[in-house]
RNA sequence: GAGAGCGUAGCUCAGCUGGCAGAGCAGUGGACUGUGGAUCCACGGGUCGCGGGUUCGACUCCCGUCGCUCUCCCCA
């Protein structure tokens, strides 16, 4: 054991961990290019304010799970917990909202939480983000979705995505009244939590998990029931766009998110065989507007890169590997060697390995080299290299170019 | 924040009801100084997570602590 470790929740991402990271990275990086979405780099810190004001006060995340701290000056600041809030804030402070009709952009970076380790869950974890602001089309929502679906389909995830609307501000205020309403009903049934939220954030019991609370909600007043003629009209249309996509989808009237700027249509794409959200987002009209700006529509998602390399099973797919292996004293001409082949975008490895030929071809294989390049006396006199298909030990005699 | 399990070589692990710390793989060297992907031989490597306690004696039992894994809560 080393006498310094990294934090609990904090780990080092390396070898096939963080080629299967990778991997994922990439393929939402370029899903996300393909729908012409503009890449930024958000701070990892940011006053503590914008993530209270954005994310909720009464949200877990805020209160329980933010990395917060005070500079020398005295102003609480905290690593970021999600994406969406500084995002916002950049929107806003950019002005971006006077450049065009609206905006895509996205961000992949480090999030913090401070939450107890499991599968698929760090402190330090990483997002790809992806937010559109200025429409308040559903076409819009259809599309983020269509880019999840994508994204999983290609990952062979067994996924389910579940969506809901969960209205705006003209017909939820109402439906939360019902919804406590009946709560009250079935309180008896209720965990102890959920009592407690009953009045102040009803919707959270309909997404609790203790078995009880979920029998007691099932006759529970839904949302969908109460929406108002925007909502049920932009909610439908969602659903008409995502049928033409044949984007399969489960309506869940359960599904609430635990972030408060949700607004009209939320979703999470849940895995079957992890039960853990991996894609997850949604609709959040006012934020911007909450947050200072201009009045602004926007929908988003993030996925956990971390968690959704837990389905990959394939890493990066790499160039094949020449291993260029010297033996006795022509390291001049390995050098040369080595050089030629990269300027013809070749990935070489020199071996460093003072050594034998039997030795180094051992090497070589335990590298898992496609080619081994064999550079002797006889090669060097001969302005030529020896290569080694290292799968058939086919060999051939190539002559180096004049101009080495 | 609450609960359970686990920390022994670089890795995977064995080590009995307390009694000299082990194996496989990896590494290094080598009859082979121009031919590998299971040839052979030899060698190195340990604060048994850390601290305390019990004991003649602790890897083993007890307490604490740190870390890892998992569950709950919550979330990506």
């Amino acid at each position: 054991m080393s006498e310094f470790q990294s934090l609990r929740g904090f780990h080092d991402l390396l070898g096939e961990e963080f080629k299967r990271f990778k991997y994922v990275s990439e393929l939402v990086r370029g899903k996300l290019k393909l729908y012409n979405f503009e890449e930024i780099v958000l701070p990892v810190v940011e006053y503590l304010e914008v993530f209270r004001r954005s994310i909720g006060e009464a949200t877990d995340i805020v209160q329980k799970e933010m990395f917060a701290f005070q500079d020398r000056k005295g102003r609480w600041l905290a690593l970021r917990p999600e994406g969406t809030a500084g995002a916002v804030r950049a929107y806003i402070q950019n002005r971006l909202y006077a450049l065009k009709p609206y905006t895509k952009l996205f961000y992949e970076g480090p999030m913090f939480r401070y939450e107890r380790p499991q599968a698929g869950r760090y402190r330090q974890f990483h997002q790809i983000g992806a937010e559109v602001f200025g429409s308040i089309d559903p076409l819009v929502d259809a599309e983020i979705i269509q880019i999840v679906y994508e994204i999983l389909s290609e990952l062979n995830a067994k996924v389910i995505i579940e969506i809901n609307s969960i209205g705006c501000k003209v017909c939820r205020p109402p439906y939360k009244e019902a919804l406590s309403t009946y709560l009250r009903t079935v309180a008896g049934h209720l965990c102890e939590v959920c009592i407690d939220r009953s009045d102040r954030n009803p919707l959270r019991v309909l997404d609790c998990k203790v078995p009880t609370c979920k029998e007691a909600v099932k006759e529970a007043p839904k949302m969908v029931d109460f929406l108002c003629n925007e909502c049920r009209e932009h909610y439908s249309k969602l659903k008409e766009y995502l049928t033409l996509l044949s984007i399969p989808y489960r309506e869940n009237p359960h599904l609430v998110r635990g972030l408060d700027y949700y607004t009209k249509t939320v979703f999470e794409a849940v895995s079957e065989e992890l039960d853990v959200a991996l894609i997850a987002g949604g609709r959040y009209d006012y934020l911007v507007e909450e947050m200072g700006g201009p009045p602004t529509p926007a929908v988003g998602f993030a996925v956990g890169v971390e968690r959704l390399s837990l389905l990959v099973r394939e890493g990066l797919t790499e160039d094949p590997l020449y291993m260029l292996i010297p033996f006795g004293d022509v390291m001049d001409y390995a050098l040369l060697v080595a050089k030629a082949l990269r300027s013809e975008g070749k990935r070489v490895e020199l071996s460093y390995k003072r050594a034998g030929l039997k030795k180094q071809l051992e090497l070589a294989n335990r590298l898992g080299a496609k080619y081994a390049v064999l550079v002797g006396e006889e090669e060097r006199a001969g302005n030529f290299y020896t290569l080694k298909d290292m799968e058939t030990g086919h060999q051939l005699k190539i002559e180096l170019s004049p101009a080495m």
